[in-house]
Formats: C-alpha cells, structure tokens, sequence
DNA sequence: TTTGTTGTGTTATGCTATAACGTGTGCCAT
DNA sequence: ATGGCACACGTTATAGCATAACACAACAAA
C-alpha cells in the first residue's frame, strides 16, 4: 500500500465522511479551505485513486464514493463491483457477486472480448425510502 | 408502436445509420441541415426515444445507441440490457443474460431494494481490436 | 371557443472533464 | 554535486455534456 499525497488523501477524506456519492465540483468545494482551487486538483486525486481501488466511480451519476470495502482484503479489490444507488436518498450500496461475474465473463470470452473494466449500477429506491 | 415525430425520427435515423454511439453534440451537427440548431431538440427527442426502449443510453459513454432489437419483440425490451463497448473502435454490442438480471433482482428483492433501471457496460476491446 | 397537452424553438446557463503550460521537489546515476 | 528524470502540484483556458426558463404553434377534448 502506497502512502497517499497530501491531496489525494483529502479527497479520499472527503469521500469517506459522506454519506452520499460526490461530484468532482462538490469536493472541489468541500476543500477549498484547504488550499484546492481548481478541479483538475481534485481529478488528479480521484484518478490515482481509483488506480489504487480506493474510489470507485459512478458511472450512472458523474459521481465517486470511497469504496466500501478498504482494510479488507477482500476479493471485491480485484474483481467486478456492483453498486445500487438510491434516486431518493443517495445512499449507495457497494456489493459483489461472483454469479454475476462469472455469467460476464463468459459471455466476453465467448465472444472474444477483451474485458478492461465492468460497471454494474442498480438505480432505485432503497428499503428506506420505498417505504416511506 | 406510437408514431415518432419529426425530431424523433430525425435523431433515431442519426443513431441507426451510426456504426458506433453518438452524444447528443454529435447527433445535433449531423441534423443541422434538417433545421437542429440547440441541444434541446435532440435531448428531448433522446428522452422520448428512450422512454419508447427504441434508444439507450450508455452512461460510461454519456452517448447514445439505437437500440440493437428494434422491430423484434423480443424480451430484451422490459429487461435489462448489457452492453460490451469497444474501447477502440468505438463499436457496441447489445445482449441480454437472464441469469445477470435474475441474479441482480434477487439481490434487490433480498435487500429491499425497488429496482428502477439497471446499467451493465462491459468496456474493453472487441474480437477484433483486441487481434490487432 | 376555451382549455389543456404536447412538440417545438431560442437564449442563457450550469455542470463535468481535460488540454496545455509551468513550477517545485526528490531521487539516483553519472 | 549535479544533471537528468519522474512525479506531484498549481493555474488558466477551453472543450464537452445537460438543463432551466420562456415563448409559440398545433391539436384534441370539453
């Protein structure tokens, strides 16, 4: 494990205390006290980040959150992740099925596609908010 | 099967004659000859065509496809749908796996989570980008 | 005819992301 | 030590994606 830079390690600071997926912007705006003034401060960070598997990025909504599973060393670090998303709240849900992994996988290798990256995003309402 | 306006059968016209996906900058420079002049018009025609299931959207792309089953009624138009993106050629592939989606409602039922729309894009190099 | 709905057009604006350039720092091979 | 390199950082400008707000026209239902 690399030690984090100063800014990277702001951004991924911010993403861990929230509660909900940030914009790029959003966390430009949450540091610029500390010292961030432009959003390419803040993609650098992401960028190497994500190469290290400690932020995922939300396709669906322009939007990163911390992963959910750092200090483990779980397998999610290597595979496909799967997210659900809720449209009320914002509340994500990081999760991970080997099923689902696989039945991709094969599908690629059938067709001789070459994998790079998978994204998988459930939008809806979760518990909570379905019930209200 | 409604019948589509002009703007709508202009933009749907756009994306099936493209080998590859479109964003809605590139769809509204092919059409200003037709009259396109602002963003809106082909948004609101993508939201509608959408909406039909005749378009998708493939959000790791902020672009935009015709969707590959038009004509067809086959299920793949209440489900979800897969897409394999190559990265360097741009070209999509369009598909359908019961066991993904089933397994993904599975995980939603068991959480209680109320599924809206689900994104699957399988990003990577084509059988044939990835020979050469 | 009035009213409501839907599609349309236009202008302006906001959000997301990257290009291009320059600076400073640490490392290490010569 | 010093020249060269890699890398993080900072700044300005610009490109690319998406929607808000307002106005008008066509048409169907009451």
């Amino acid at each position: 494990m690399t030690q984090l830079t100063k800014n990277q390690d702001l951004v991924l600071g911010a993403l861990k205390r929230s509660e909900a997926p940030l914009s790029a912007y959003v966390i430009l705006d949450k540091l610029r006290d500390h010292g961030f003034r432009a959003p390419l401060q803040v993609y650098r960070a992401l960028e190497k980040l994500i190469e290290m598997g400690l932020v995922h990025r939300l396709e669906s909504l322009n939007a990163f959150v911390a992963c959910a599973h750092s200090g483990e060393s779980c397998c999610s670090h290597h595979g496909t992740v799967a997210f659900a998303i809720c449209n009320a709240c914002g509340h994500v849900m990081e999760f991970h099925d080997h099923t689902v992994e696989h039945r991709l996988s094969d599908w690629a290798r059938g067709k001789g596609f070459k994998q790079e990256k998978t994204t998988i995003e459930i939008r809806g309402l979760c518990a909570t908010c379905a019930a209200a």
